[in-house]
DNA sequence: TAGTGGTCTAGACCACCAA
DNA sequence: TGGTGGTCTAGACCACTAC
């Protein structure tokens, strides 16, 4: 009954999974190199490569030069959470999307803004809301290094976004996200409508090109709201 | 001028995005086909495809076949977040773990809870709580439906939390994640030390195997808890 | 039906790093 | 320094889908 698996990369990879299941290959354990696997699987190297990469990055597998393949001592799920353009967001759930600048002006960051951002320099600071069907939707509370921004100096953030004008202009290639729950100081419960110092949901993101901060920006969303995503095993 | 691009599919990525931002191609824009880039950047159309299908999986581009690549309308930013289990997660901080069962019984799930794991028949109801260097750290939740694991009605979760079971002896094959702030209920703000009603970051984890719903969950945090993660440009 | 992406192959060389 | 994964190549065939 030798079960015959295809040789693709998608079999080698359902394959490897079953022994992972079975405990052929518990959890820490070093698997067959690519070499040794591609004989016995009866493919070539570069599909076990394609198949052992994809596992890799789902976290099932760790891969080391020299070292060898094993298998996750510590298995660890993962979600993607999507972050939109808040716009699209609010309209993707058949919402009217509204938008509201609160203020907007240079100034001296504190100094944990100042360190998020590597800079010293003024930053523009933004407050603003987003609403969807009039209700608010989330008080956005943001820091722009002018150093690495300085065209939004002179941008006009009362009719589009801050968050839909960097995203266009600004790409970043890294950034951190924060998720808690807080209290909300005094203007941004005024915005939402909550109660001073009641605790919503909050949202950090601080957002790099290279290693210069371009902005960071605290979400804040009134109760009832939540972030959903896909949870991939 | 002619600059020279590493024939590697990390440079051809590189090549592509430099051109995305300098608006070369635009959102929305058709982009040559694998074989005409290959050919113009002087590399493999394997190469090519490698590096455009890693900026495909970042969301940068689209890709159908026949019909080409194009260049995502809408820049989404992705963040992953990673779910160890806790104990891994608690130790990982340097920090002591501790675990206490609070309840466990198998009983009728209320009708929201049967819905989300598909069956109507009895599941096992859990109460934990994790805790770092004494202190509450995550207060427990959970359902497990005995349809999907009949295992773990003999299972004892005194010593070995559900959370580590189950990841151990069942592995899931897709979920959905659900992060909010809301009021904490009597018992789980015992647990937690915090006044019954106050607002706490909660997060609600139903996994499946196929199409079996396996368990649902929701952890309350104690405030000053935040969930991190990076973020991918 | 033709064009495009998706994948496999066999071989080769390179980069990293534990022993 | 040798073993292992990382990657490139040139060619081939396949699978999907817009036309």
């Amino acid at each position: 009954m030798t079960e015959t698996i295809p040789r693709t990369w998608r079999g080698v990879r359902e394959e490897v999974l079953r022994r992972i299941k079975a405990r052929d290959w518990p959890p820490g354990a070093t698997i067959p190199n690519e070499a040794d696997l591609a004989t016995e699987l009866g493919c070539a190297r570069t599909t076990v490569n394609r198949a052992l990469r994809e596992l890799a990055r789902a976290g099932i597998l760790e891969r080391r030069r020299k070292s060898g393949t094993r298998v996750a001592p510590n298995p660890i799920g993962r979600a993607v959470v999507e972050i939109p353009i808040l716009r699209q967001e609010v309209e993707a759930l058949g919402r009217a999307y509204g938008y509201t600048l609160v203020d907007s002006a240079a100034q001296t960051p504190p100094p944990e803004v100042a360190q998020l951002l590597h800079t010293r320099g003024p930053a523009l600071h933004i407050r603003a809301l987003h609403s969807a069907d009039g209700r608010p939707y989330v008080a956005e509370t943001r820091w722009i290094s002018l150093d690495a921004v300085p065209a939004a100096r002179g941008q006009d953030f009362a009719t589009t976004s801050a968050n839909e004008w960097l995203v266009q202009q600004v790409p970043y290639t890294r950034g951190e996200l924060s998720i808690g729950a807080a209290p909300c100081p005094a203007p941004e419960a005024a915005l939402l409508g909550v109660a001073t110092g009641e605790t919503v949901l909050t949202v950090d993101r601080t957002t790099y090109a290279d290693r210069r901060g371009i902005t960071c920006v605290r979400m804040r969303y009134p109760p009832g709201h939540r972030i959903t995503s896909a949870l991939m095993g």
